[in-house]
DNA sequence: TTGAAAGCGCTAACAC
DNA sequence: GTGTTAGCGCTTTCAA
């Protein structure tokens, strides 16, 4: 039966900075957002208030009144595989200069679960959105759709993007290391990957290498997929198993650097000639290759880029006008390092 | 001089949902939370409308009515060392069952911008923040303070918590190593680590490692410090350097497990004896180092368990009245692998 | 240069 | 079970 007591620490407002100045609710905004002309004096006052109150603006009432949110969501698939931290930092590379702030969902390659990171973000109503990938379900396609601002699909340029599309072709990319490892008269190749169905850009990468070879005659000799556990590791164990089984196998193609790194370590450990008697390659470009005994063939997917050509679409879209349906694709370099016979 | 046509895709509100359903605004509403009683006829035809309208709900306007944010600000100095992601994942498991979410910002290990990042969380008024580190400006320790909302310190125990700490003893760490290494028979005890004042807990680990150097009668034999650039290749480089330099040295031990997975990798290639000639040990006790050729000795820093026990407490906070200056401290333990000489 | 009034889109509290 | 009223804390707009 006691009366609510007013929580005496309650959240400050505008108000509470007002009455401390002695200025009206409407110039302290105009302070604290550095709008319109002030006087210096009043500045002064009201700043000063500010901090000795230890005022923090809220952006919720702020937003609501003004219909304006910095904020820019970014929806990707998981932050444990070193691609997407790249990614952001191009991303905040540009955003930083701009007042906006990204905020990362994560989806862990769940369509479902990117749809309902879709919905919550939008809810948000942020000024634009990055979205890794092109295939999302058809009630997320429909959202973004109509959130009416920029949408930008990253890392994969392989389809029709809803709004724009900043990436790689993951087919072509394929392709181009068959094609070299084909020149280079590997002819007995296997494959290893993630038993990921939804990860689409291993897949399409899969897809392009396999056409290639298919177009030089040539099938896969093995496959071997993992899913869990340290990547390293599985590449190791991956590779043990193919090579037990499929003994004649002259060239071990991996779906990323982890496990390739992971299988060149096993080769080197057991004394195998690499390039000679066999050749390796991962994909992504990472830089851990660096440290290693011998550096891997890889191709890099311009993560840095990415984030930062995709930065630019929602930062320039007050501008610039540019309509939709544009994808930026970019090129990726294959880097043939030492575990590729040279031709 | 044209009329400003109203945007016809304008975004769309409760009111348009409740001229297309016939039902009051109000009870969309409630449809919409789930809240409430509403008939089963009432509620078919409002979801029937939102769905067909493709309506997402403002929760910018929510929030400001309700006075309930339902996201968690999460504040760490770098996504990119792979502690994190783990951190993240522990926290994410936690708070999925409970309507809330995480809010992640990134500060690169500098203060200021710690201090922007939190401000800038704080002003959308979060249900309660995670913050790595005891160590903040006094700003942003004010800040927190008088946010009204449960705070909780991670990673770290040794300091005085805003409110809460959840987290392992760095400067315990640090000892527990060196006696772990002075008892295996190592004298010539030579130290790597990153270039970065403000990584307070790397500072503490070393603190605790020369304060146990020092009651077995031991200094450090040598130091080296790198920064920026790929680990794996750093902790190769710094362990040449170091050995060049101070060839009588029988430890090596490594701020971190990704430059002492470099330093093991070149021992290895040199042909040394690891760990007769020469002992190595890391921290952190990162997966990668599965399937390494030996295993590093290490020591895991928690950080799943550290995620989960941060978000218990936020999530927590409205039934149990807590009360603020709670530390838990979690115990790693020592994995001494293969780099170790047994005793 | 400053202030007053009117909402932003939603929900709490209360009536019906 | 459903509707009405009154704001949430800001910013926009316009007047002074």
């Amino acid at each position: 039966m006691t009366k609510p007591v007013p929580d005496p620490r309650h959240t400050l407002t505008l108000r509470d900075v007002s009455e401390a100045s002695g200025v009206s609710e409407m110039t302290v905004s105009r302070v604290l957002r550095n709008r319109g002309d002030v006087s210096a004096p009043t500045r002064e006052k009201v700043l000063e208030a500010a901090r000795a109150l230890g005022y923090v603006p809220n952006k919720i009432a702020g937003a609501l009144a003004s219909q304006r949110v910095n904020l820019v969501g970014v929806v990707i698939p998981s932050l444990s595989n070193m691609v997407f931290p790249e990614v952001m930092t191009g991303i905040s590379s540009v955003l930083d200069g701009t007042g906006l702030q990204p905020v990362v969902g994560v989806t862990n390659y769940l369509p479902d679960r990117e749809e309902t990171v879709i919905y919550e973000m939008l809810s948000w109503r942020p000024s634009g959105m990055i979205i890794a990938g092109l295939e999302h379900t058809d009630a997320a396609r429909a959202m973004l759709g109509r959130a009416g601002i920029p949408i930008v699909e990253i890392m994969d340029i392989d389809g029709t993007p809803i709004d724009h599309a900043v990436g790689i072709s993951h087919r072509r990319a394929g392709r181009q290391m068959a094609e070299a490892i084909v020149a280079a008269g590997y002819r007995r190749i296997a494959f290893m990957g993630t038993q990921m169905p939804n990860d689409h850009r291993a897949r399409k990468r899969l897809e392009g290498f396999e056409a290639a070879l298919a177009k030089a005659g040539l099938t896969l000799a093995d496959r071997e997929y993992y899913s869990g556990g340290s990547a390293l590791l599985k590449g190791r164990e991956m590779t043990a198993a193919v090579l037990a089984r499929s003994p004649d196998v002259d060239f071990l193609y991996y779906s990323n650097d982890m496990i390739g790194a992971g299988g060149l370590l096993w080769c080197l450990d057991q004394g195998l000639d690499v390039p000679g008697r066999i050749g390796l390659a991962g994909f992504n470009g990472v830089e851990l290759l660096e440290g290693l005994p011998r550096r891997l063939a890889t191709m890099d997917a311009c993560r840095l880029e990415i984030g930062r050509k995709a930065a630019e679409i929602i930062a320039g879209h007050r501008k610039s006008d540019a309509k939709a349906g544009n994808s930026i694709e970019l090129f990726p370099t294959l880097q043939p390092g030492d575990t590729i016979r040279k031709v």
